[in-house]
DNA sequence: CTTGACATCCGAAACGTTTTGGATTATAAT
DNA sequence: ATTATAATCCAAAACGTTTCGGATGTCAAG
């Protein structure tokens, strides 16, 4: 059985109340007591129960993150620093962090979300990557529950969020390719339903435009993020009768696997082809050859979506609630630019 | 404000206490009464208060979990998966999973403990990444506090775990690296006192004593598991006046890093050199070129442990409390073998 | 009638805090 | 001596559940 204030009480010979404001700090308690109840508390080692004081206070100090994930299992190294960017930042506020992996738009994330909000065992959500026609954010807004998205969504709905920009970010690393004499350019896309894929997509169409490039529908195609799908795009892509000269690829998990399929191929990565990735996850550096891509700095993005969040849910002005980071490029050997 | 039982109670015109039961299920209400509840319940759009029934109930069913990490962002694939793994689990038991990212033997990372098992915010932890001197494993059997460990620790502690026979593991694969001929055959390690680490290495050392190889402590360096470690792992041992023919790695990350430094050098591995790894992520298949390396399946280790971990919580007897798993060795190109 | 059995309900306590609104006592000012 | 002031303390209510131990009413059996 925990210590409670009780149990100080008794052995102090004082009321819960007293105890209770001696170890809150209040100044209404002599200093007599209140050494006393500090030292019995020490000795009997009390701690607070945790739930007793958020039925309380009306509140948990914990904030809900809900990892949307294709598969039951999944390994995107840009989870793991997003979430430790979140998890550090809620850990400097004293805030907790519940976290569960759902695939997106499923039952079980839907019924996550209930858990999480109406069992109000959180004070506030997270909410990422989003889609375009997006249940979470529209059941967040209608029952008015604190959350802040990392990513857009397709409406003008007003909520907060943060978003890297991603139509600059390819059109920037299109451009890159462009400039170094490509002329067919194909794209592997993430699912359109997500937002940030029809932003990438958009930048991907708006450096062909501006280059006077044509457009081929043909030369995009789409994958579910992982490795793998990379990995089949990129062979559908390279076995076209006309097959392109580079290839951009809407984050670097795919573009891993891009490259690999290109090697498997017999291509020399940045010089019969070029392969461009975005997120610049850690590996990215490391692969063969390192791989150019756009940066988002998403260990930040973790610790400033959870920072947004706090104020949401204390109530203070968040400064901006929307912010549009501008990503970077990276230029790396896989886009073959050392070569020219 | 949320609605609670007393908000039923006085629509339907009967006490708080009925409102339970017949939300409960209980057969001591009439069916009646129990119809009138129900459709009241559903009207109000009642959910109950997690945090009042954690008070009363004196659990959270809520389950603890602290990934030790090196420096604040970490990226570790590894991790996502186990991740992945333990959550799914506990949602299948309906437990909540509370997250933390610590570095390891900080006093943030004791502090996130306290506050876990202290403030009886979760009713049972996961620890992972066990070390040969482990406080908190000390902790946590002094305080008898539920909880289940992914790897063993020095001392004949009686806690219940899972881990994952490196030594077997790393004895497989130096052996498979034996026997396609090597013999000056480098090793880096992970930290020595991650007990996985000391496993490791004796099964290194085992295989070469096997074969009757001499142990060269100048081929064994160590590295904190990160892909830049590897990396300057390998450079060392490679800059070495007699250069290993053949490099096993602890970990899959640290291998990638290898293999760059490798590349780098104008080395063509699973031909000039050798490389191997440990764990399987899904990266290691996809590495240029694919990774040999140990495989432990993740994933499935993550629902065990955390299987095991609702079972102690529940006072439910344990079928295993100390599992050894068996790892498997995955030959593929990067340790040559197609070339022999 | 009385009794017992059963069906249905409910008050009150408990879980461990915090907070509200005084109560009590001592001290200082008039 | 009276009164205001300040310094300490505390009982009770509240947070939203669950549970314990009856209370009440009905009905059939004796």
């Amino acid at each position: 059985m925990a210590v409670t204030l009780k149990d100080i009480a008794q052995r102090v010979g004082v009321s819960v109340t007293t105890v209770s404001r001696a170890l809150g700090g209040y100044e209404d308690v002599a200093e007599a007591t209140r050494e006393k109840v500090l030292h019995a508390a020490e000795e009997l080692g009390y701690y607070p129960s945790a739930t007793a004081r958020q039925l309380q206070k009306r509140r948990t100090d914990t904030i809900g993150f809900v990892i949307p994930t294709f598969g039951p299992r999944f390994s995107d190294p840009y989870f793991s620093e997003l979430l430790a960017g979140i998890g550090n930042e809620a850990a400097r506020h004293n805030f907790d962090l519940l976290v569960s992996t759902r695939s997106p738009d499923s039952p079980e994330e839907e019924e996550a979300y209930h858990r999480l909000v109406d069992g109000r065992r959180v004070d506030g959500v997270l909410v990422v990557r989003t889609r375009i026609e997006d249940s979470r954010l529209a059941y967040l807004t209608q029952r008015n529950f604190p959350f802040v998205a990392f990513g857009r969504s397709q409406a003008n709905e007003d909520f907060p969020y943060l978003d890297v920009d991603g139509q600059k970010g390819l059109r920037d690393v299109v451009q890159h390719l462009i400039d170094l004499g490509h002329e067919r350019i194909a794209y592997v896309s993430a699912p359109l339903n997500l937002t940030f894929a029809t932003h990438r997509l958009a930048g991907y169409k708006q450096a062909l435009e501006e280059s006077g490039l044509a457009y081929d529908e043909n030369l995009v195609v789409v994958g579910y993020l992982t490795e793998e799908d990379g990995y089949q795009a990129a062979h559908r892509l390279l076995s076209l009768p006309n097959p392109p000269t580079a290839i951009a690829v809407a984050n670097d998990l795919m573009a891993l696997g891009v490259m690999r399929a290109a090697h498997e191929r017999g291509l020399n990565v940045g010089h019969d082809v070029a392969i461009t990735g975005f997120d610049d996850i850690p590996l990215a550096a490391h692969a063969h050859p390192p791989l150019t891509t756009v940066c988002q700095p998403i260990y930040d993005i973790g610790q400033r979506v959870c920072r947004m969040l706090i104020q949401v849910i204390k109530g203070e002005p968040v400064a901006e609630r929307h912010i549009l980071l501008a990503p970077t490029l990276v230029i790396r050997e896989s886009s073959g630019a050392t070569h020219q």
